[in-house]
DNA sequence: ATGGCGCGCGCAGCGCGA
């Protein structure tokens, strides 16, 4: 089983991508963040046309998050209960037994901002939330879009972004926080080859130049980490035609 | 040189992302 994570900027802009990249992957599980659409407008049909469910938790113009797969997609739940909140952001549901969740962790804004101080909170309820279901959850795999690169080989220029948005390090002590919950990089978990980013900036040709960060993540439970059998972020999306600014990751499971 | 690109909204130009 193959479980992919991909921030698509815009789902209507992005469906052929999508549809495109299902396809070449041989993906079975999508975890999409940043659709941007309502639940109304959500392409259910064009992707059970290419043999997939999808469940979607949406809002105008901004957020969004759903899970697109191969298998049917039970217990639902959108949201996470320890932290109500507007912003449609997280969405959980049990596909062949695995507890997977779409997270589209807040970005943050600035070191210092009201946005900032949401990101943290934000994460800390998912921390909470996290750590009661894994008590009962065996096999969970947190995937989307954390907007933290957790270290500074995930930077291209540690200098340059040290203590900034994204790498600060508060929000590196949060997502270390989650993997004190038992949860495992899956990316980490095999050899990579150095300078791997899965977000460049629209600007500056920062993707020709590989001018990028890793922070989209795909975070397994201890049992299924003992069952991953390969990880990657697959870039070749960001080199099409009117690209996502964020690379799909994916690991695929024994 | 704090812009630079791309999106939604909505029809100009702004807020936002990361």
């Amino acid at each position: 089983m193959k479980i992919a994570a991909w921030n698509v900027n815009s789902l209507k802009v992005r469906l052929a991508h999508l549809l495109a990249w299902l396809e070449e992957s041989g993906a079975d599980v999508v975890c999409l963040q940043e659709t941007k659409l309502e639940d109304a407008n959500f392409p259910h049909a064009e992707l059970a046309a290419v043999g997939f469910q999808s469940v979607c938790g949406g809002q105008k113009t901004y957020n969004g998050v759903a899970l697109v797969s191969r298998y049917p997609l039970e217990d639902v739940q959108i949201g996470n209960p320890r932290f109500p909140d507007a912003q449609k952001r997280l969405i959980a549901a049990t596909i062949n037994g695995i507890r997977v969740i779409s997270a589209y962790f807040p970005n943050g804004q600035a070191v210092g901002s009201d946005k900032y101080a949401y990101k943290l909170a934000w994460i800390a309820a998912l921390n909470t939330w996290l750590r009661e279901d894994l008590a009962t959850r065996r096999e969970l795999a947190l995937c989307g879009d954390f907007n933290i690169a957790p270290e500074d080989r995930d930077v291209h220029d540690p200098v340059a972004w040290a203590g900034q948005i994204l790498c600060s390090d508060p929000e590196r002590a949060a997502f270390r926080a989650l993997l004190a919950l038992g949860l495992q990089d899956a990316f980490r978990l095999f050899p990579q080859a150095e300078k791997s980013f899965s977000w460049w900036d629209y600007r500056m040709a920062s993707f020709q130049k590989n001018r990028g960060l890793r922070i989209d993540h795909i975070l397994l439970s201890s049992p299924l980490a003992n069952r991953a059998a390969a990880a990657r972020i697959d870039a070749s999306p960001r080199k099409w035609e009117r690209p996502s600014d964020h690379a799909p990751v994916w690991v695929t499971l024994k």
